[in-house]
RNA sequence: UCCCCUGUAGCUCAGUCGGUAGAGCGGGUGACUGUUAAUCACUAGGUCGGCAGUUCGAGUCUGUCCGGGGGAGCCA
């Protein structure tokens, strides 16, 4: 007799075959009769119907607690369902409480409850229908992520979670100290660090993509994927504290290249969520987004949107518009800009490139035109920036140049600078904000609804 | 950090003009039924987010603090 999880279970033929299945109780109807559970294992959405014929089966001394949520093990056979809800349901032998549920206290209902309320029982909300989706999707995603580049001869590589370069430049940074913050060692005035555990300023990485291009340009093709960390004080829907990203880097490879293998690779992972994970994506497209699925096929096929950022500003010039920001050139496009490109003007994703090098980073590759560098943002419907990447500089002198030009402290980069000195080459790469791209994928509004845990700021509950 | 909204039963919410609190769902009890977020009857359940103020009287008005949500900025 094979424990099996109730996702084979529903795909086998009904012969009477004897089985033992384990699982949370989501309802329980009874009657002098005959009762029935629904039983979930999270294996899968669906539930298991557990049929118990109480002339077979003496449930005196525990039908109290067949109640909501209690786990339980149910050895019986596997017939054909009579009714056409379901195709098969276990006629149950045996039913033993594993750990009941008292009904009095527990929180989840039968019916359905607000995002809201469940963040505040993360420990509970993962037995819930939507999140039990989200993170089997959340699986396939991360599942697909590693597939396309392991196919792709692509290397993972593991870049450092604690950092002492302070130039990482994105953002707010965490710091790590083991210093006594009652009691902290000061040197004229300012803090020691040679005291610290480190001997220097330590943080939480904000971006493996420097220490990434030190791999590309040794392995040729690798990628990131792990957690990042800002200590921006951001409060929306589409940030967190504590988030994981995928960083592909490719060497001998152009700002074009960096276009293909983005939107080809956003392809495929959404495919294999298409393929793989059909009933939770039909919920999605139910209950939590309804037409996402359309969408995510229409993607599938479709060619990306490729402007320039001067086109963009066009675009939004001649719009009829009226947005809260002007628009004119050498602005960073605002949330409504972005909105507006991908909603109303293509409806599809939209790829942007060559933006004013004032407003992208200092290790973009710059254009002949001395205005704009080689940066591309994959811009996708209700979520906005979903890629960012670029080119890198990989000149030696307009690398140092820029440094100096946006006063950063060129000596901390010499590592660095030191990868366009010895054999450097053209290389590209790009960052997928990994809980964005599941918000996107499964049409969940809010980003803490996509991490089993989110941090974010004022919030490290769980 | 800024702007807006919000906080009433376990959950989702209503509560008019300031006069001591209501529904649906959930829970309990019972009935009924191859049931499907079952159905029906009965029933219990409240420091109206905290503190202070105005008032004869505050869920309701004012101040303040705390929590939650949406938007903006920052970004992925």
């Amino acid at each position: 007799m094979k424990n099996l999880r109730i996702k084979q279970i529903i795909s086998m033929k009904a012969d009477n075959q004897e089985m033992t299945v384990h699982g949370w109780i989501r309802s329980f109807r009874d009657s002098k009769a005959v009762c029935f559970i629904a039983l979930n294992d999270g294996s899968c959405l669906s539930n298991l119907q557990i049929v118990i014929d109480r002339d077979k089966v003496d449930l005196t001394n525990i039908i109290s607690d067949l109640t909501t949520g209690a786990s339980v093990a149910v050895t019986g056979q596997l017939v054909a369902s009579p009714k056409p809800e379901q195709p098969v349901e276990l006629d149950a032998q045996t039913v033993q409480v594993l750990g009941p549920s008292p009904s009095e206290t527990y929180p989840l209902q039968k019916k359905r409850h607000s995002f809201e309320f469940l963040r505040e029982i993360a420990h509970l909300r993962p037995r819930t229908n939507t999140f039990s989706a989200v993170m089997r999707v959340r699986n396939a995603l991360s599942f697909a992520i590693h597939h396309y580049f392991q196919e792709h001869g692509f290397l993972y590589i593991q870049t450092p979670i604690i950092t002492a370069s302070d130039c990482e430049g994105a953002g707010e940074m965490f710091q790590v100290t083991t210093l006594p913050l009652d009691n902290i060692p000061k040197e004229n005035n300012s803090i020691d660090f040679s005291k610290d555990f480190f001997g220097k300023k330590a943080s939480l990485t904000v971006s493996g993509q420097l220490e990434g291009e030190i791999m590309a340009l040794a392995l040729g093709n690798i990628y990131t994927f792990g957690p990042t960390f800002r200590a921006e004080h951001s409060n929306t829907s589409r940030h967190l504290a504590e988030f994981w990203m995928v960083e592909p880097e490719m060497a001998f490879c152009d700002i074009n290249g960096d276009m293909d293998i983005a939107e080809e690779f956003l392809k495929y992972i959404i495919s294999h969520v298409l393929e793989n994970c059909e009933e939770d994506m039909a919920f999605f497209d139910k209950w939590v987004d309804p037409g996402k699925l359309e969408v995510l096929q229409q993607i599938v096929k479709s060619s990306f949107t490729r402007i320039t950022y001067t086109q963009a500003i066009e675009e939004l010039l001649k719009s009829k518009e009226k947005f809260e920001f002007k628009v004119e050139w050498g602005i960073d496009l605002q949330s409504e800009h972005e909105k507006f490109l991908t909603e109303k003007v293509y409806n599809n994703p939209v790829i942007i490139t060559d933006y004013p090098k004032q407003i992208k980073a200092f290790y973009m590759k710059q254009n002949d035109d001395g205005k704009t560098v080689r940066a591309m943002d994959i811009l996708v419907p209700r979520i906005g920036e979903i890629i960012g990447g670029s080119e890198r500089e990989d000149r030696l002198d307009v690398l140092t140049a820029r440094l100096k030009d946006q006063n950063l402290p060129v000596e901390e980069y010499w590592w660095y600078l030191e990868l366009r000195k010895y054999g450097s080459a053209p290389h590209a790469g790009f960052g997928l904000g990994f809980e964005r791209m599941v918000q996107f994928v499964t049409g969940m509004q809010n980003i803490r609804d996509v991490i089993p845990f989110p941090r974010a700021y004022g919030s490290a509950e769980f």
